[in-house]
DNA sequence: TACCGTCCTGGAATCGTTTCCAATGGAATC
DNA sequence: GATTCCATTGGAAACGATTCCAGGACGGTA
C-alpha cells in the first residue's frame, strides 16, 4: 500500500473528491458529509501532501530567515523570536546563510522558485543589485537593517546612532573622557552606522579624546587581537572602549584581563546588542540594547502583514535603543545577582 | 505577464516541453536543443517552480532539524555544522521546535506531509510513542541522542559516561575529593546519562565524597538558583562541582562569585558540552566536550547516506568525548590567552 | 402545479513539472 | 536497397491537491 491520497479518502467516504476536499478544509459541506469524510480520513490515516497543495494554492507555509552567521547570538535571538511569531500562524522557518554579496542576490532571486512565502533578511552588506533584486521580487521580503532611502522594501532598523550616544553619555557620566571605539569591518551596515553614531556622539562634546580602531571581524577572537594591539601601541591610556558588538567587547575584556588591566577600574567596556553573552562574562558586560528580539518580532509582523496585503505601502520601522548597565562600567559587587531576581535582559 | 513556465520556454525555443525539461536537467538531448533551450530560458528568466517539481519527483531538497530550544548554544553549534554539510548537497534546512513529548510525535507524523526529505532530531525526552513514530516514518530520520536498544533508527550518541569520567579523573588529579554533580531535569536524556556517568565514575573510587543535586532547567538561571541553595545548605564544603551542561556551570560560577567563593581556588567547576560560552566566562570554564559539532556532522552524513540508500541497516554512531581544561579547574593566569594562539575549542 | 432560490454535490480543469513510451530520422551494416 | 540500430524527439500521462461550474434536490411561495 502506497501513500493515502484524498482520492482514497473520497472513495472510502463514498463522496466525490471535490466534496472531500471541501469537507476537510472547512468549506461548504453538509454535516453528514463532513462526518463521513472525517471518519474515512481518520481510518486511513490520511495526511495531505504539501507539494500538491502548494502547487495548487501557490502557498508553502514556509518563511525564510537569512543571515550572515547563525553562530552570532544576536541572530539566534532574532531567529527564536521570529520562529515563535510565525509558528503561531503555522509557518515553518527555513534558515539560510547570506554568504557574500552575490550569493545574497542569488538567494533573493531564488525566492521565485516559490519555496517560501516570504523572507526576512539581515544582510551585512547592501549592494545596489541586492536592492534591485528585493524590489523586483514577487515574494514579499522584509529587511532587518538599512536600505538606501526610498527603497520600496519594508525595513526594520535599529537606532545605532541613538544607542551609541547612550553608551557615550553613560561613560562620560561615569567620568570617562578618553573613549575609543573598536569597530568591526567598516564596509558593513552595522560597522558603518555604529561608527557614525560614535563620531556624532563624540563630536557633540568638546571635552573628549577619542579614536576609532577596527577589528577584522565581529568575533571574540578578532576583538581580542585588536584590543591587544591597542593596548600595546596606544600612547593614550583609554578610559573606556565601546565595541561594535558584544563579541568584540568580550574579546576586549579578555585582552584586558591578560594584560592585567582591570575592568571597570582601569578601563570601562561597553558592548552592543545586549546578547545573553553579556551575562556570562565576568564582570557582566554593559551593553547597548538595539532591540534584537523586538526587531525580529517586528520584522515577522511586517512580513505577515504584507503577505496579507501585498499592496501596502512599504514601511520602515525603527526600534528604540536602551542601555543595560553591568559590571564592566560600574563597580557593583552585586552585579551578577540578577539571576536570582529575574531582572536584566528581556527574554 | 505572469509566471514564466517551462511551457513558455519550450515555445520560445521551438521544441517540445519534454525536450525542454530534459535539456534543462541535463538529460539526454542534442547539443542543438540544449543550446536553444538554454538561450530561451535565459531570455525569459525562467525559474523552475519548486512545488511542481516536488510533486512530480517526490523530493523537496529540504531537511528538518528539530530541537527543544534553539537558544542553547550547543544546538546552535550543531545546527551550524549540519547546515554546512547539507548545504554542500544543496539541501535547505528547516528548523523546528520539538515542544513537549506529544508535539514531538506530532512533528514526526507530520513528516508524511512530505515537506522535507529527512529529519535530524535531538529530543530531550524519548517516549515509546516517539520511537514507534520514528520507526513507522517513511521519511528518513536520524536521532541525536539515545534510543532504546534495538530501535530501528539511525542514532548518533555522545559518550556521556566516558565524558563525565574524564571530568572526575581530572578533578581528582587536581586534588579534589568532595565532588558534587549538579544535574538538570532528571527525566531527560542528557540528565539521565550524564548523571549515570557521574555515579559510575564516583563508584569506581572509594576515596570520594559525592552527592547529586538537580537544577530545574538547563539554564544559567536555574544553575545559579540551585548552586546558591547548595552553598547555603551544604554541610559539606565541596571541592568541585560538575554541571550537567555549560549553562548550569556558568550559573554555578556566578553563584560562587556572588558568595565570594573563588574559582578555582575554593571550588573547581566543570561544565559539559564545551560550547563557546566556556571561553566567555571568567575564568574560562573547563568543560567536557561531547563532540556536538562532530555529532551534528555525523548525523547529517548518516541522513544523507540513508536517503541515498533507504535499505541500509540502522546504524548507531558513538562520538568520543574529550576534556578541555580551562581556568575554572586550574589556576593558570594565562588561561585566556588562547584567543591569540588560536587553540582551544574546535571550530 | 409551476416556479424560484438555496444548499450541496460531483465532474473536470488546473497548478508546473518530470518521465514513460512510441515514433521519427539518419547512420551504419549487410 | 533493405534492415537494424541508435540517438532524439514530442505527445500524453502522471504527481495530489483545490476550485470552477453546472446541475440536482428540496422547500417555500404564488
Amino acid at each position: 500500500m502506497g501513500r493515502v491520497t484524498i482520492a482514497d479518502v473520497a472513495k472510502r467516504a463514498g463522496v466525490s473528491l471535490a466534496s472531500t476536499s471541501r469537507a476537510l478544509n472547512g468549506q461548504v459541506a453538509s454535516a453528514a458529509t463532513v462526518e463521513k469524510v472525517r471518519a474515512a480520513a481518520a481510518e486511513l490515516g490520511y495526511i495531505p501532501d504539501s507539494a500538491a497543495r502548494s502547487l495548487r494554492t501557490r502557498r508553502t507555509g514556509q518563511l525564510a530567515f537569512a543571515v550572515a552567521d547563525i553562530g552570532n547570538p544576536v541572530y539566534v535571538e532574532m531567529m527564536r523570536e521570529i520562529e515563535s511569531v510565525v509558528a503561531a500562524e503555522d509557518y515553518r522557518l527555513v534558515v539560510s546563510r547570506t554568504g557574500d554579496a552575490d550569493a545574497t542576490v542569488e538567494l533573493v532571486r531564488d525566492l521565485n522558485r516559490g519555496y517560501v512565502d516570504g523572507l526576512i533578511l539581515s544582510p551585512l552588506r547592501v549592494t545596489d543589485a541586492l536592492v534591485a533584486a528585493l524590489e523586483a521580487s514577487t515574494v514579499p521580503a522584509v529587511v532587518i537593517g538599512r536600505l538606501p532611502d526610498g527603497a520600496g522594501v519594508d525595513t526594520v532598523m535599529a537606532d545605532s546612532e541613538g544607542g551609541v550616544a547612550l553608551a557615550v553619555e553613560h561613560l562620560v557620566t561615569g567620568g570617562a573622557r578618553r573613549i575609543a571605539f573598536l569597530n568591526g569591518p567598516v564596509d558593513t551596515t552595522p560597522g558603518r552606522f555604529r561608527h557614525a553614531g560614535f563620531l556624532r556622539a563624540v563630536a557633540e562634546r568638546n571635552d573628549l579624546v577619542s579614536a576609532e580602531y577596527s577589528a577584522e571581524d565581529f568575533t571574540i577572537e578578532a576583538g581580542y587581537a585588536a584590543a591587544t594591539e591597542i593596548f600595546e601601541n596606544a600612547d593614550t591610556p583609554w578610559d573606556a572602549v565601546i565595541a561594535v558588538n558584544d563579541l568584540v567587547g568580550i574579546g576586549i575584556m579578555h585582552a584586558a584581563a591578560t594584560r592585567g588591566i582591570s575592568v571597570p577600574q582601569d578601563l570601562a567596556v561597553v558592548g552592543i546588542d545586549n546578547t545573553s553573552l553579556t551575562e556570562v562574562s565576568h564582570p557582566g558586560l554593559t551593553s547597548v540594547d538595539l532591540g534584537s528580539t523586538r526587531r525580529g518580532r517586528k520584522a515577522a509582523q511586517l512580513l505577515l502583514a504584507r503577505m496579507e496585503d501585498p499592496e501596502l505601502a512599504p514601511r520602515a520601522v525603527r526600534v528604540p535603543p536602551s542601555l543595560q548597565v553591568r559590571g564592566s562600567t560600574t563597580a557593583q559587587p552585586t552585579s551578577v545577582s540578577r539571576f536570582a531576581s529575574g531582572e536584566g535582559r528581556p527574554r
